[in-house]
DNA sequence: CGGCACTAACTATGGACATAGATAGTGGAT
DNA sequence: ATCCACTATCTATGTCCATAGTTAGTGCCG
């Protein structure tokens, strides 16, 4: 059910066309919600068959049309409606964590792999997110600077926050699965140490 | 394609039936990796099709039957190739993050709420997790204690070692998005602090 | 003018999961 | 003897999502 919102949320700063919201999926927005273009353009149908959009055809060129979306007055309704009630939250699934209960399955060679691999995922996430607060502070967002653009002055500095606020949870989270892969390297070090000095112990 | 091997799992440690498996998914596993009955169900069947478990029927009480599985040479050969395969990981999709990115659409009461919403939540997790390590440290562990007895006991301490990792890095995590919903709710205070001191100078 | 990357939108298929409910036996408590 | 909680299994429906196409127009480059 986020992805209507995710959608509705763009849509409250200007009226999109589905693949304009696809490319935003792809480069900001999809940094926290990801929706593929199979997957938006019917739920824009059920959003418009609902009410909380409406579609025009525009064209474009000679013969190319397009379809774009602004958001009604009950689409507004229904996100601050969404906003005003709490989530719930899914049920744990991390096939990460799952793998790494069982690591003693693996040869300690695929395990450090494991564990690289984790790192090497959330270090690129890093990455992106950086980019973005930086984007955020320095005002180079393009889709932030024409949704500050439309409000009133007073509310800017709160959007601003809440943006980087959120990217700066992400971004916390992923420095956090980073520290815990690299423990779980030190952990595969300790538990696969070469057992010399315990051998001279026992014989 | 993670509940596969998440069944697998257990079942290396001995036979066991849908319900039984379906229990430990309430409790143990669950915390990891949650699955509903009407999932374990089919999905063992599935595997049975395809060889990596073998199910017989057994009499319980009167008329009574139940269906026990245990796992086969190909499918304990099959945990160890998802083990030594690396994980593909799913794109970000997160529900809390995406509301926090739009928090200045909720009354400053509404944020509160999710923030602490979002504390409630994880603080339920990091407890349940908490508990999970002190099992684990004191033995009183039952699904281990029963895995570690079917090992050698040079084996034991890694296997050990690995599950008290998995619930660390968990405890790490649910503390870390602790964390940032304070920093949420302190932001709120911030953005929405009365602004007389402001105001007279404005004025 | 032909090729090519991009814009634009849609369809089809199948897996994973939530939610709800159906069915039936067990075993202990009142 | 009956009720109830629990054990045990399965089905049904719908949503979400991944993956992989299909179709067609645009606009620029060589």
């Amino acid at each position: 059910m986020s992805l209507r919102y995710a959608l509705l949320a763009l849509l409250t700063v200007e009226p999109m066309t589905g693949y304009d919201l696809y490319k935003e999926f792809e480069s900001s927005v999809g940094h926290v919600w990801h929706a593929p273009d199979s997957q938006i353009y019917p739920e824009l149908r059920r959003m418009e068959k609902d009410g909380l959009l409406e579609g025009e055809e525009i064209s474009w060129g000679q013969r190319g049309k397009k379809r774009q979306y602004h958001i009604t007055e009950a689409g507004v309704e229904a996100f601050r409606t969404w906003m005003k009630g709490t989530l719930d939250y899914a049920r744990v699934r991390d096939p990460a964590h799952l793998k790494a209960a069982y690591l003693e399955w693996a040869e300690p060679e695929a395990a450090r792999q494991q564990m690289l691999a984790h790192i090497r995922h959330h270090t690129e996430l890093l990455q992106q997110w950086h980019d973005k607060v930086r984007e955020i502070e320095e005002g180079g967002s393009p889709m932030l600077n024409r949704r500050l653009a439309k409000i009133p002055p007073e509310q800017r500095r709160k959007t601003a926050a809440f943006k980087k606020f959120t990217y700066e949870g992400l971004i916390a989270r992923a420095e956090q699965e980073i520290a815990w892969a690299n423990r779980g390297l030190a952990l595969i070090d300790e538990l696969y140490a070469e057992p010399e000095a315990t051998d001279l112990g026992k014989s």
